[in-house]
This record gives structure tokens, C-alpha cells and sequence, in this order.
DNA sequence: AATGAATGAGATTTCATTCAT
DNA sequence: AATGAATGAAATCTCATTCAT
């Protein structure tokens, strides 16, 4: 049996925090190794180059955040409560932790290529929820676009926060933004 | 009278397509200088570096699209026809220039450090709106907070038919974006 | 009795057919581990190093190459008839086995520097036969010519078969080669 | 005006030197810029990248070769007279530049893949050659059987000389070499 | 015994910027 | 004035080899 890697982990943790520092094109696989306590060619023993780590890391932190959401919305039968339920969820997270949340925030748009196209995102669990609500004559709309909307209105405050224009921390949030989203729905 | 400058324009729009195309950290000088048809020092004569250029490239079509907005906002009385209004001249901007607009959304992540701390933003301008309405009794709230809530209801909307998540043209979302944004607002 | 390597045959294989495709130089061990199902490391448990590794497999098939040639000379005593038997004993080794002799081939310039000097080619071989040959009336000339002379024409045949500027297989073309060399000879 | 390339030439005969004396695979990007005496990245100014040096140098001499050749050939009328001055042609540029010689030698196998398929090679002149005068009736056979001959004859000669087995000047098998190229050919 | 992790050294390549013409 | 060449520094990545389990 081959020793245990002892090297992955740290790199992990290391790319997390240093990508959300500084971006990820701010930061250099030296700096991850360095970090990481281990040398560079380490990294390409875990995955095939930055690009494939920074992928790996997002695809792995995107599916906990949405199975928590999917999670959160199971667990209520009523719009509302779900709403409130995904909404407490995320920025609960976002209060632990916060490296986390900003990563999957913030690097989202420079991934868009790199990306498997099957992969199921949060904003495809919440236009589902939305096409069920209407099937059921809840609420009215087009999903998608109201998915568009809840989506932007929730994720800005946390954006918000982030810089500084909203004090923290998030869970403050949970409940004013469950009533405007409630608000946009429109829910009978 | 000098003769005009016959690169500062092709450089900039290169510049722009490539930032957005590629994002500014993927886009190097060689790039801008080839799709502009010059040369590469010929950058250097019209701005100090790439994070002047890129600077620059920000700061005027962020104030072009924060000038669209506050024009759009003082050019109406009621919040409803304000909101309407300033929603109309950001989603036909998209239309009509859809790299102004994208640039501007999509570059601001990779920018947080290098801009002036004092630059006002379109979220200033909102805010204060919001800020006036509540004074006036019209609305009830965090300024901050409704702010964070339409810009980003306003914005994903946007991200949506950027990525093909709904159909465009953009103008076609202007009425129920309003229409969405009042029910947040929940105006008197 | 010990137990029979495990590793070493499926990594001679690997090598050679990497070797062949990529260029030795091409070819790194974890290339070759993987190809050949094992580790990494069990290569050195069989070989000091690759470039040791790649000696060995050089020596072990030009030995081979050399060992047919003089065999096949040595089956026959008129002058002609060994040719045709060198001849035939090379180019059925071709199409039998086409990844030794290609190594042997296309590796040689690769390797000039770390081989052994005092290896017997099978250069030396035919130079030896027209020695021979000199000495007993036979043909006339200087041997390393006609050697270079010889060689170089029946190689250069299999080259054209190996990058298919002459249709295959190689052993069509033992009879046509072996009275080229012959008139080249110009044997009494 | 942009001040002239000064690196280019250095650079060129730089790599020449050394892909001989080292092979492709044993120099380095550094090696090359210091004997060139620039930077390395200036390397990079004038060709994309090392393997596309090796290439542009590898096409540059070999059609340089092949010039002579046809050159040679078209000078004479008869086939002996043809032979003779083809094969003075390149065993005096072998004398005179032996590097452009034993680049174009050692160089060949290595490149198979990243040549354009329509290059012309010394090989498609010979190969002509004897096609026509096949069709004239002065010799009989395969053409690309009878240039693979002569080739490998012409060319391992070559070898035997750059190896040591064989003294030089090239110059000298001038003689002998076309003789055997003519009893291989066996023309009227 | 055999593995796969880890590594140091070095390779190639990129980049924003400066320089010489 | 304007170019394209040149550069130093750094980035990413590769490699043969050794190590710990």
C-alpha cells in the first residue's frame, strides 16, 4: 500500500482561501504550495493543472450548496416556508463558512466554459420548485424568470454584505428576504 | 489644432470585446494591440499601463450606465415610473451595446482592488433614491437593503438571457422587472 | 524458487511500443508504468533508471537483430545466398514483430552517447562477410563501403515500407532488395 | 520604424549548432538564447514555440537540399551524369556545411508529425526521376523501390562517415557512390 | 513487495513593459 | 511618432527519482 496523501487537503484548503483573497488568477500555484506546505508539483499529482483544481473545487462546493438548498425546500411543505427554509440555509452557510459562500459567488462567471454542461445547478433547483408551484396554481409567471429574480434579489444582499454596504452577519438577512422574495412570488 | 489620436479608439474597442470575451486577465496586451491593428507600445502612449487602460475602460462606461440611470430616475416623478424608467435605459443599453453592458457586469469582480475607493456606483444612486422615498414616506425599509434587492432582481434577470436561461431581447423584461421590483418595494 | 517477476515483462512491452510511437524522449515513466498496469516505482526495482532501461531494451533487441543476421549468414556459403538469407531473416522479422525492429531503427540516433562502445553491431557483421569476401577474390572494394553501401539500401527500403511510401510487407521485397545488393557487390 | 531583428540569425545558427552536438531533445530554450546571446523569450518573438523552430529550421534546410538536388539533376542529361552530380551536390555541402547535412540526417525521424503533408522531399525528386526514365526505357523496376536503393546507399554513407566508420572528405565517395548507384539502377 | 504520493530541479512559455530605430 | 524587437521576471507544468506506508 502506497502512503496516504498528506498533501491534497491542505492544497484544497489553501486554494479555497487564497482564491478568495486574491482571485483566482491573483494566485499562483506557488502560493497554494507554499500555503499548502508542500511543494508545487504536488498539486499535479491531485488534479491535471490549476484550471481542473479551480473546476474541481467549484463543482464540489456548487453541489454542497445546492443539496443543502434542496435539502431546505424538502423539508417544507409550503412556499414560504420553503422559501425561508433555502434562504436560512444559504446564509447560514454563508456565516460558517464564509470562504465557501464568496468562492462559488465570486467565481462563477470566469468558469462558465470549463464547465461540464450537465452539471445541475441551484438556479435549476429553484426554477423547478417555481414550474411546480405554478402547476399547482400557487403562484403565477413565467419560472425561469421568476427564478431569475429571487435568485438576484437573494444573492445581492449577499454581495452586500460582502463589500461592506450591508452590516453582517448574513442570518440578519433571513427574514426580510424571505418577505420580499415572498413579495415578487406573489403567492396566493 | 493636433491631429486626433488614430489608435486611442480601435484600442479601446478591442480592448472591451477582449475583456469580455476572455475576461481582462486572460487578455493580454499582444491580443488588444493585434485586434486594434497597432502596435503594442502604442498602448503606452495613451494610458500608463493595462490596469490604467482597464480602469479607465470601467470608470467610463460605469458612469455612462450610472449617468443613463440617473438621468433616466430624475426624468420621472412617481417611484413606479422612476423604477420603469431607469429599468428601460439599462435593459435597451444591453440591447443596443450588449458589451458595454456585460463589460460592466462581468469585470466588476475581477476590478474590487484596483479602483478608486470614491468612484459612485449605480448601487449609490439607487440607494439613495430609495433613501429619499423612504423620507417621503413613500416606502418603509433599509435603503441599503431594497437597494441590494432590485439591483439584483434587475441584474440576474439580465444574467439569465446573457446565458441563454430566457430568451431575449432584453427590453421585453422591462414591464415585469417593474413590475416585480414595485411588489419588493411594496410602495404606498 | 522464487517467484516470477510480475512487472518486468508488461513494462519491457509498454516501453517498447511507447518508445516507438513517442520518441524515447517522448515517453516519460508514467506513461510506461501506466501502459504496462503497475506502479511507477517497479520500474526501478528491474531497472537502475530509465536510461538504463532503455540500454537494456536496445542491446537486448539489436543483440536479437545482430543474432538473426548472423545466423542467417551463416546458414550459407555462397555469397548470394547468404544476402538473400540476411535479408529474409531481417525484413520477416518486420512484418513479424514490426515494434523491435522500428526501435532499433528509429532509436539509434537517439541514443548514440549512452551506449556502450565496444557493442557489437550489426554493422560490423557485414563489414566483417565483405571482408571475407575481399580476401577470398570474390567481390572487390573497400568492406565499411560496400557495408554502408548495402546496409543503407536495404534499410532504407524498410523506411519506405515504414512510412508507407512503398505498400507492404516488407518480406515482398526480399528478393527484389537482395539482387539490388548484388549488383552493388558486383560479385564475380 | 521599428529597430531591425537582432536575435533571428544568432538564434537560428545558435539552434543549428547545438540540435547537432545534443540532438532536439537534449537543448533547452536557455541553451539557445545563450549561445545566441539574447533572452530566451526572444525566441518566442520569432517562432511560436521550440517545436515550430525546429520545423521552420528542418523545412528552411531541407528545401535548401532538395534545391541542389534538382538543381544537380537538371544540369545533366544523361542518367550516370545526373547521378554523379546529385550526389556531388550533397557530399560537398556535407564538406562545406556540415551541420545543414547532419540537421537535416538526424533530424528527420523526429518530425514526422509536425511537417505540412505537402512538402516536397528529396526523396518525391528522386523518386521522379527515375519515373521518367523508366518511361524513356533506360532502366527497368519499381520507381520508389529503385529511389529507396539509391537513397539509403547515398545516404549511409553519409553515416558511416559521420560516425567514424568511414574517413573523410565526403567528397571523396563521390565517385564510388555513383558508380554503385549505377549498377544498382542497371541503365542501359 | 509494491504502491502511489511527494519532491527538487528544470523545462517551456507568457506577460507587461521598455528600448532602439 | 510609431513600430516591432527585446527583455526580466514570473507563471505553469513536466520529469525522473525517492520516500513512506
Amino acid at each position: 500500500m502506497a502512503r496516504p496523501p498528506k498533501a491534497r487537503e491542505p492544497l484544497k484548503i489553501a486554494a479555497l482561501e487564497l482564491f478568495v483573497e486574491q482571485g483566482v488568477h491573483g494566485t499562483g500555484i506557488r502560493d497554494i504550495a507554499k500555503h499548502a506546505g508542500c511543494s508545487e508539483a504536488a498539486l499535479y499529482r491531485h488534479w491535471a493543472n490549476k484550471e481542473a483544481l479551480v473546476a474541481a473545487l467549484y463543482i464540489e462546493h456548487l453541489t454542497e450548496v445546492r443539496s443543502r438548498i434542496e435539502t431546505a425546500l424538502a423539508s417544507q411543505d409550503e412556499l414560504g416556508a420553503k422559501m425561508q427554509a433555502g434562504c436560512a440555509a444559504c446564509y447560514l452557510l454563508y456565516d460558517e463558512q464564509p470562504l465557501v459562500f464568496r468562492f462559488v459567488l465570486l467565481v462563477q462567471h470566469e468558469l462558465a466554459k470549463s464547465l461540464p454542461t450537465d452539471l445541475r445547478m441551484p438556479q435549476d433547483v429553484i426554477t423547478e420548485i417555481f414550474a411546480q408551484q405554478i402547476a399547482l396554481g400557487r403562484i403565477t409567471g413565467e419560472p425561469a424568470l421568476l427564478a431569475a429574480a429571487v435568485i438576484g434579489l437573494f444573492l445581492e444582499t449577499a454581495i452586500f454584505v460582502l463589500y461592506g454596504r450591508l452590516p453582517g452577519p448574513m442570518s440578519r438577512y433571513v427574514e426580510p428576504v424571505t418577505k420580499m422574495v415572498m413579495r415578487v412570488l406573489d403567492a396566493k
